[in-house]
DNA sequence: TGTTGTGAATCTCTTCACAGCT
DNA sequence: AGCTGTGAAGAGATTCACAACA
């Protein structure tokens, strides 16, 4: 379905915003979890209702698509989940590797495996010999060195960085010059990254320290969080 | 029609953003592990270098606590992060519980066990009976009945939830009852919050698919990711 | 000279408000 | 009547740019 760009946004020129992008991704989990097995449709004040937003922000994020709901009825759940599908996998699959296979990255494993259809967890690395070549999670544990080369061969894209933040650094180097083009690192520093890549931050710290800042009640009224 | 006038940010009034407050965690954070070693002073170029932002936004960030630079010299170490520190961590520290004792949130108590001086992990807990009364990571796990007692018990004011979506709400709900004033929420799902507490979610599914959004080169250049 | 602190400008995101459709 | 789609207003956050200062 190709759009027609009216002005303003635009729906297929011009960067979207990440935010929009998370919040589609929430919505079609939505859709899938509470509202596909009822069918039929959904009004925006619905959806906005379970995603914790407002119904003008979510009829502005599905704008995104060059969207197709119908006044007075709201939108076929059905065919919304099928365009969010559309537009986020858009292409093929990608694959995915976890570097760092400790606590967090074994949660990790357990987490993501067989969870997004168009997302497979292809492989994990780690530089701790007792681990390499075990399988953990369904999931090979290869060697730090062996990276570039099983990235090339298994075709993957996106790495997700679970390592200490004194590794984090040269981690994201060594994804980046083996052809990865996306990075979600879980390591408790910003990593550098060259043009045409994406990264983003999950800092468990810097979470909690500013829930437990606004948990005080400190200075005021507590504004609107992140997510 | 300009409203007018007397705001701005004003440093030690007004409601702080949360944007603001985490950058404020990393600032500390850095200052801890990589310049509190060399010693003496700072530049907000160096600190916005390391944290991956500018300096006038470090600096504008510094604001917040009325702070303490001097020109030419930049901010010392020390002074900075006791500053930092005064403004977070105001008042006592606060108890966490965790709720929810699988993989993610064991690797969650394996990595905030004794991590931040000011915030201790004080309890887990769990539905499962196959879990309750062990010790995990060195935190005792109760089982989700005694939750309300136990958080009263131990002054626990932070909670952090890692149970499935279908469970949170309910878990959530039962937390705030007990007197939690801030949740850090793992469920892949948002929660609703009485007033007067403040709630952060951590949505890895939309974390990860929005890397691979981006991944693909969708859409033109990268956004500004959150993080 | 080189940096801080900060008003003002800019940019981005969210919400409002309403025309148009069913 | 009640909803969608969207221009326009509003709110927030970031960056610019410069006076003050060491």
């Amino acid at each position: 379905m190709v759009r027609a760009a009216r002005n303003t946004v635009s729906c297929a020129t011009g960067k979207p915003p990440a935010k929009t992008i998370g919040r589609l991704s929430l919505y079609r989990r939505l859709l899938r979890d509470l509202f596909a097995p009822r069918g039929g449709n959904v009004y925006s004040r619905e959806l906005a209702e379970a995603a914790g937003g407002t119904a003008a922000q979510v009829r502005r994020d599905l704008m995104m698509l060059g969207c197709s709901g119908c006044p007075r009825r709201g939108y076929d759940v059905q065919e919304l989940a099928r365009g969010i599908d559309e537009y986020l996998d858009a292409g093929k699959g990608q694959g995915v590797a976890l570097v760092g296979v400790g606590n967090l990255g074994r949660a990790l494993i357990a987490f993501f495996s067989g969870r997004c259809s168009k997302l497979e967890l292809r492989a994990a690395f780690d530089n701790d010999p007792a681990k390499v070549d075990r399988v953990v999670g369904g999931c090979k544990v290869y060697s730090i060195d062996e990276l570039p080369g099983t990235v090339r061969k298994l075709g993957i894209r996106i790495a997700i960085i679970a390592v200490p933040a004194s590794e984090a650094q040269s981690v994201a180097d060594t994804c980046f010059r083996a052809g990865v083009r996306g990075i979600l690192n879980f390591a408790p520093t910003p990593v550098q990254v060259p043009d045409r890549t994406y990264v983003s931050g999950v800092d468990l710290t810097m979470a909690l320290e500013t829930v437990a800042f606004f948990a005080k009640g400190a200075g005021g009224r507590s504004p609107k969080p992140d997510a």
